[in-house]
RNA sequence: UCCUCGGUAGCUCAGCGGCAGAGCAUGCGACUGUUAAUCGCAUUGUCGCGGGUUCGAAUCCCGCCCGAGGAGCCA
């Protein structure tokens, strides 16, 4: 992200010391780690905007500083004031001479995320802290970054924010996975699922909108692209069709990966994200019909992609096995630094090797759900997974067998068994981020599907209405938000997406 | 709901029928430029819970609880 301003007169922000090279300063922050050496210590300071190591020499400080530095554990508040100073030794190249150090508060009792590994349960049940860890504090940068990505994007068009309610009325895809209340003495109330009903009754009052906000999908899903709560981007507008929803979509998903790469490289090397990767999104994407979809996936093309695959995760099983068995040789006559590495390097080992056996264990089914997939199902993960191996960048899927999606989809006009909604897939196997199409605008149609899919035409009068008073074409497309943040971020789990996830079995903290 | 893997020190893990272990963290000591600093010494246990097999169970068997990610469903 760009230097922020100044946050006050009275102290400095961590981000913008590169600019202020020669001038004293004050920090305000927690010590992240601290290391010593006699009378010279090395404080790295955080203080939310970035990190900074502070030198505090015995000689160059007073006493309440000196105790104050020695007394400092990790993620104890401080005040540190001293002389900006470049210095190739210091990690980012700046650092601070300190003169003056003062606690604002000890920590009480030992903190308990050190900057060593730690498991996921651990982790989860400290995520309060867990956000204050490097590579946390990255991916809530990079969330707020395509957020304000996604605003511009749809300001800078004309398009107007309008929420959708969150508690909703309708079911819009059965009841099986919403959350009920029963606080409305009429009404069973659900929360919502998607905003998008309501953006289509808002598009025909300004042309062009988005909603952004929380979703709740009750599924039993544990899965690493699953949350319970997630938040979506729904834009809907009128006078568009198929073909411009899906060409704006490109825009917006193009839009979104370019300013993150612009304005959060510091964010996504902290991540060791591979940055070439997004460099390539950019629109056009590759698209496929949901019937060239299907060959793709039955193809020989894929069969042999799988191989390949195999083939490079037994090789690295086999590489990482034998490093392991050569470490156990050398690890009883090795110093205790070395001893150490050693150590660490297996947990890395082991940690890897459990997920290549993982993913040994689930290609043979993946391989056989893509041979055996028939026309007319939908895809399930492992499916969009092997189709976006075939591309170096996101995947527009569309015309799906109408069997399989919403009632409110528009048909195909040359083909009555399709419907003209689209997918864009992510690359590198982080799923389904955008989902939509053009939707239905003709009454009877409409009426026919609701009472097909066995909804109750009563509380869709008001959703009917929309066809009755000056009905347009119309089209929109939903973005999960968390999945783009896992996509960019390149994180293996959409928990480190959001700052408190909300999982099947998690509600705290 | 089903399948697979896991639960051992504060943390990360090894041990997989025979004395409960390592690294980190913590405490004390050494070191004036460290990069997860290093070096020396020290402290640390309901081996998830319940039952069974055995001379002997962290280890084998059965049941339960909790976690992970895959199927289904989905963004």
């Amino acid at each position: 992200m760009p230097a922020s301003s100044e946050t006050t007169a009275d102290w400095t922000a961590v981000e913008n010391l590169a600019d202020r090279i020669g001038e004293r300063a004050t920090l305000k922050g927690w010590c992240y780690n601290k290391r010593g050496s006699g009378g010279i210590y090395f404080l790295i300071l955080r203080d939310g905007t970035g990190r900074v190591q502070c030198i505090v020499k015995e000689d160059a400080v007073d006493d309440a500083s000196w105790e104050a530095a020695d007394g400092a554990r990790q993620e104890a508040s401080l005040v540190v004031e001293g002389t900006v100073s470049e210095d190739e030794r210091a990690p980012g190249g700046v650092e601070v001479q300190t003169e003056r150090v003062e606690r604002v508060s000890a920590v009480k009792s030992q903190y308990p995320i050190t900057p060593k590994e730690h498991g996921v349960e651990f982790l989860q049940e400290h995520r309060h802290l867990w956000l204050r860890s490097q590579r946390q504090w990255a991916a809530m940068r990079v969330r707020n970054a395509i957020q304000q990505a996604i605003h511009r994007f749809f300001q800078e068009r004309g398009f107007i924010q309008c929420d959708a309610p969150i508690l909703t009325g309708n079911a819009v895809e059965g009841t099986s996975t919403l959350f009920e209340l029963d606080y409305f003495e009429d009404d069973t109330a659900y929360l919502t699922q998607s905003g998008q009903l309501y953006g289509e009754a808002m598009a025909m009052a300004h042309g062009k909108i988005y909603t952004f906000g929380p979703t709740f999908r009750a599924e039993k899903s544990s899965t690493r692209r699953h949350l319970t709560e997630f938040w979506m981007i729904e834009p809907e507008m009128a006078y568009f069709d198929h073909e411009m929803n899906i060409e704006l979509a490109e825009d917006f998903v193009a839009h979104v990966v370019q300013t993150v790469l612009a304005e959060c490289p510091d964010e996504l090397e902290a991540l060791e994200r591979d940055l070439s990767a997004l460099r390539q999104v950019e629109a056009p994407f590759p698209r496929l019909s949901y019937t060239e979809a299907v060959e793709l996936l039955k193809s020989e093309a894929t069969s042999d992609l799988l191989d390949a695959r195999l083939q490079s995760l037994q090789d690295e099983q086999q590489r990482l096995e034998n490093e392991r068995a050569e470490n156990e040789e050398r690890r009883p006559q090795a110093p205790k630094g070395e001893k150490r590495e050693i150590d660490a390097r297996e947990i890395e080992i082991n940690g890897r090797l459990n997920e290549i056996e993982k993913e040994l264990r689930n290609l043979p089914d993946w391989r056989r759900s893509a041979r055996e997939f028939e026309w007319g199902e939908d895809f399930g993960g492992s499916d969009e997974t092997v189709l976006t191996w075939h591309f170096d960048r996101p995947v527009v899927v569309d015309r799906f067998p109408a069997e399989i999606k919403a009632f409110y989809m528009k048909r195909d006009p040359d083909d009555d068994r399709l419907a003209l909604g689209m997918d864009i897939l992510a690359p590198e196997g982080y799923g389904e981020i955008v989902g939509g199409g053009e939707r239905a605008t003709d009454l009877g149609f409409l009426k026919d599907q609701i009472e097909k899919h066995g909804l109750p035409q009563e509380v869709f009068e008001w959703y009917l209405d929309l066809r009755r008073y000056g009905s347009v074409p119309h089209a929109g497309f939903g973005l999960g938000l968390e999945r783009t943040v896992a996509w960019l971020c390149g994180l293996d789990h959409v928990r480190e997406t959001i700052p408190f996830p909300r999982t099947i079995g998690r509600l705290h903290p």
